[in-house]
RNA sequence: CGGGAUGUAGCGUAGCCCGGUUAUCGCGCCUGGUUUGGGACCAGGAGGUCGCAAGUUCGAAUCUUGCCAUCCCGACCA
């Protein structure tokens, strides 16, 4: 049929492609390089989205909204962050469009609608959120500040793929400012671990909390922690960042609060977001051959029902049924679809159904009703099972905690299989072509022998992981001298 | 941004090399009917600026040039 997808082992790029499209999360868009995020994809993301934003306000934080544009001489404020994003800025140079006279019907750029000064479309929003704390911070009584906004950005990326990297996307970026370095740096660790929280309770997928190098950090900051996943495919992807930015923004900006002696001081900043991406992590960990495999707890639609009819006469005790068993389970807080259209029939609904992912399905015909009973399947093992009507939400809700842990075990199990050790360069070598997967090696802590690892192999250090136990040992590229292993990989 | 490939109805495609009536087929879609426990069947029907724009030509899906978009591989990156 039209719908049939690319199997991982023929082509794992075009699979990834065929879920996206063909599981209705997104589609390509008539501009370069962005995407637009169909219903069930930003029902996803809403779901995402709120979880998160819920975990942000339990933590003490609030939403405020900052301008698209970014003044240019605000952004080159913090000079390493204006240098580590300049190449990838989309810039609005003009603010009018005119009739074209040499070319009737079409529009050209007013050359007199210059500005006078150029505005940069936000890649993040330090610039403009430090330089209006600027105005919000006196005194040590204003501080923590801490605040969040749900936003879209632009990055100008070379190559762009859906959701893992599109020119624009959707994200949070938090933003807190703090009296002490020592405050700053426990915020940067407690987002970082709601982060994890969320994407392993939430998205079932086990991620390793670590510390980037310094070549790997954000432009701007002093320290940036990350939650790293592992992909199908065996290609970690960063999932999520963290940055403690020291004084840096707060002395480009001029951020200084009195303290309790009555004297000025910088205020300490934290930043911390994660994106759309997160979906593609998402699709990539956990779905297989047939479709995407969603986890009840952020998927759209957590049970289908599929009424089985024998005549028209059966239709209208089925509803029936079905509206009941709705009813109750809507009342447990599931998110239940019927899906009783008559322009398809069973078979193509179930295949449409676990393309998309729906955790539980349920079939429903008079021979069961006679029976009292109703046909389960869930996708995460395509396990189906004929059940009892009596206490089927309790079964239900039940159920969904089971998948949930079953995808969450799944992806922790490949994860573990996939991480390795390597105490020789052939070894490492070997290990990236032939089981890819995290790897865990000695490195003397030179950016210099980083950059060369990097360039031999396409691996690159994705993170010091936050529980690295220090264990000596020899470079695995220098032979020098190493103080603890860190985790290799080649990554999205 | 470099290399490679692609673009014909919502999707998948034939035709293109070698220009010539009304652009092929399947799926999907619409109408009616029969159906419905793993991607139904019969009959009828609608749907196309052949990615866009110039050019060559009596005539362009087909030849030329430019542009746009997508995919794959690099460099860059969340």
């Amino acid at each position: 049929m039209s719908k049939e997808i690319t199997t991982r082992a023929a082509d794992y790029s075009q699979w990834y492609n065929d879920l996206v499209i063909k599981g209705g999360l997104a589609d390509y868009s008539a501009v370069r390089g962005c995407m637009v995020i169909k219903p069930y994809g930003f029902a996803l993301w809403e779901n995402m989205r709120d979880q998160l934003d819920k975990m942000f306000k339990e933590t003490g934080h609030v939403n405020a909204y900052f301008p698209l544009f970014v003044p240019k001489s605000l952004f080159e404020a913090e000079e390493k962050n204006a240098e580590g994003f300049a190449k990838e800025c989309a810039v609005v140079t003009h603010y009018r469009l005119k009739n074209d006279p040499d070319n009737k019907g079409k529009l050209m750029v007013d050359p007199e609608a210059k500005l006078e000064e150029e505005l940069v479309v936000r890649p993040t929003s330090e610039a403009i959120i430090w330089s209006t704390y600027k105005d919000w911070i006196q005194s040590y009584r204003d501080l923590p500040l801490l605040i969040n906004q749900w936003a879209n950005v632009v990055r100008w990326e070379m190559r762009t793929r859906l959701f893992l990297r599109t020119t624009e996307f959707l994200w949070q970026e938090g933003h807190t400012a703090h009296a002490t370095q020592q405050e700053a740096v426990e915020e940067t660790i407690k987002m970082l671990n709601v982060y994890a929280d969320f994407v392993e309770e939430y998205m079932a997928l086990p991620v390793i909390k670590g510390v980037k190098t310094a070549s790997e950090r954000f432009a701007g900051a002093e320290d940036t922690y990350c939650i790293e996943a592992l992909m199908q495919d065996g290609k970690a992807l960063q999932a999520g960042t963290s940055h403690f930015l020291g004084q840096n923004f707060a002395k480009a900006f001029d951020v200084q609060f009195l303290n309790k002696e009555n004297k000025q001081e910088y205020v300490w900043a934290t930043s911390w977001g994660v994106s759309t991406r997160l979906i593609g992590a998402l699709i990539m960990a956990h779905s297989d051959d047939q479709g995407l495999i969603l986890p009840p707890r952020i998927a759209p639609v957590q049970v289908v029902i599929v009424p089985i009819y024998k005549g028209e006469d059966s239709k209208a005790p089925i509803h029936e049924k079905v509206n009941a068993i709705m009813k109750e389970l809507k009342e447990a807080g599931i998110r239940v679809l019927y899906d009783d259209s008559d322009a398809s029939r069973p078979g193509w609904k179930f295949a449409e159904h676990e393309l998309k992912g729906v955790p539980i399905r349920l079939a429903i015909g008079l021979r069961d009703m006679e029976n009292n009973v109703v046909e389960l399947a869930r996708r995460d093992t395509k396990e189906k099972k004929t059940i009892s009507m009596d206490g089927l939400t309790h079964y239900i809700v039940q159920l969904l905690a089971e998948i949930q842990q079953n995808i969450y075990n799944k992806a922790l199990a490949f994860r573990t299989e996939n991480t390795r050790e390597a105490n020789s360069w052939e070894e490492f070598l070997r290990m990236l072509d032939e089981t890819p997967g995290f790897i865990s090696a000695h490195w003397d802590g030179t950016e210099e022998t980083e950059e060369k690892i990097k360039e031999a192999s396409k691996a690159t250090i994705r993170c010091i992981p936050l529980d690295n136990v220090v264990a000596e040992g020899v470079c695995i590229f220098s032979g020098k001298p190493s103080k603890q292993r860190v985790l290799f990989a080649r990554a999205y």
